[in-house]
DNA sequence: GTTTAAACTAAGCGATTGCTTAGTATTCGA
DNA sequence: TCGAATACTAAGCAATCGCTTAGTTTAAAC
């Protein structure tokens, strides 16, 4: 009987994701999300309830942007120090190109929001928690295929490359590309 | 002949920076500023221009509020690795000890609004300027003490405890008091 | 004591905020 | 083909935004 949706919810989520990493939260208005979401304002508190769930959602879809574009190397099996190490560089090298500004949306969200409102905490911790395991697992890999030292704490390790790898989020916005490439190398080479 | 302040602009933009501190730039409204700093409007535009020009003001106040009241035992003369290390262990209790939700200020503004206003990046890149000297002269000091080998980068050194120190800010939001202790322990272990 | 320039009060400016709603269009099942 | 349920349009809601302004008070200079 109901008539049938013109848009993707998938699809609009996506362009409003890409808003808020630009803009941040408050500074991103309903209209300029209609406008980029290419649907008005009725259809995005249809889909979405309200500004705040959207946001939600959108921090979820990062979370699902990241794992496909930046983490898949750290997620194939079996990966280790060199996917690490790769990845690490890689980091720093694609914050120093062409104009991306944007930084990470959930670093900058913790900034801008904090831990005030508790779904987007939520969100940030489960995040930061999927990261760690990963770091973790590939620690472990590291310490299996002999990489690094079998006694290494690895638990201590993944703690240490996410405390690098916010601080990344941060530095790439204020350090220079050689201050960057600096921060990395010595991080890294603690574990070698 | 004029008529005489009944407030300290000194006073008043400290009450300010503690509201942006807070709740963020966006999200501070004139409204709560004129509340929290205990004068009107009028008075504000009158002392600060506009509300951005009081937000850059607030963040070099910040500058002055944290070297004061954190950098002073790394800024005492012959300041070295003895000193870096406490100052770093002490960060990451303070962050988790009593309501300490604040975070740092110039990294939440980082998020916030990145690089989008050439006056608050420059206030953002000369606080982390400061920084990064001030780590500069701590590890040439330990170098001459002996604590840490003599022919190390301290340049590179520098950078990356300036790396560090902006993940610890993050993380401080995001980690427990125990994996903030990680993270800091192999940051401090690797120049040992 | 008068003059005068600035500090202050209170009201309100137009613009924008997040969100809603009344009315219309569309597509489905029957 | 028609009824029903949902998608959509466009207008507008009250509230708040950053900021200004007209009118009043105050304190220093003479």
């Amino acid at each position: 009987m109901p008539r049938s949706k013109a848009y993707s919810d998938d699809l609009v989520l996506e362009k409003a994701m890409n808003v808020f990493w630009v803009h941040g939260y408050e500074a991103t208005s309903v209209r300029l999300l209609e406008k980029e979401m290419g649907i008005n304002q009725f259809s995005i508190y249809a889909s979405f309830k309200n500004k705040k769930n959207l946001f939600v959602n959108a921090l979820r879809k990062y979370r699902e942007h990241v794992i496909i574009n930046r983490f898949q190397p750290l997620l194939q099996e079996g990966a280790g120090l060199v996917e690490l190490e790769r990845f690490l560089i890689n980091a720093t090298v694609i914050r120093k190109s062409f104009d991306n500004k944007k930084g990470c949306l959930v670093v900058n969200t913790a900034g801008e929001l904090g831990e005030k409102d508790p779904e987007i905490a939520r969100e940030i911790n489960q995040y930061y928690d999927f990261i760690r395991n990963m770091l973790l697992q590939v620690l472990k890999n590291a310490v299996a295929k002999g990489e690094i030292l079998s006694n290494t704490d690895v638990e201590k390790q993944a703690n240490f490359f996410l405390g690098v790898m916010q601080g990344i989020s941060v530095a790439g916005k204020t350090m220079g590309k050689n201050q960057l490439k600096d921060f990395v190398e010595i991080a890294l080479n603690q574990i070698k």
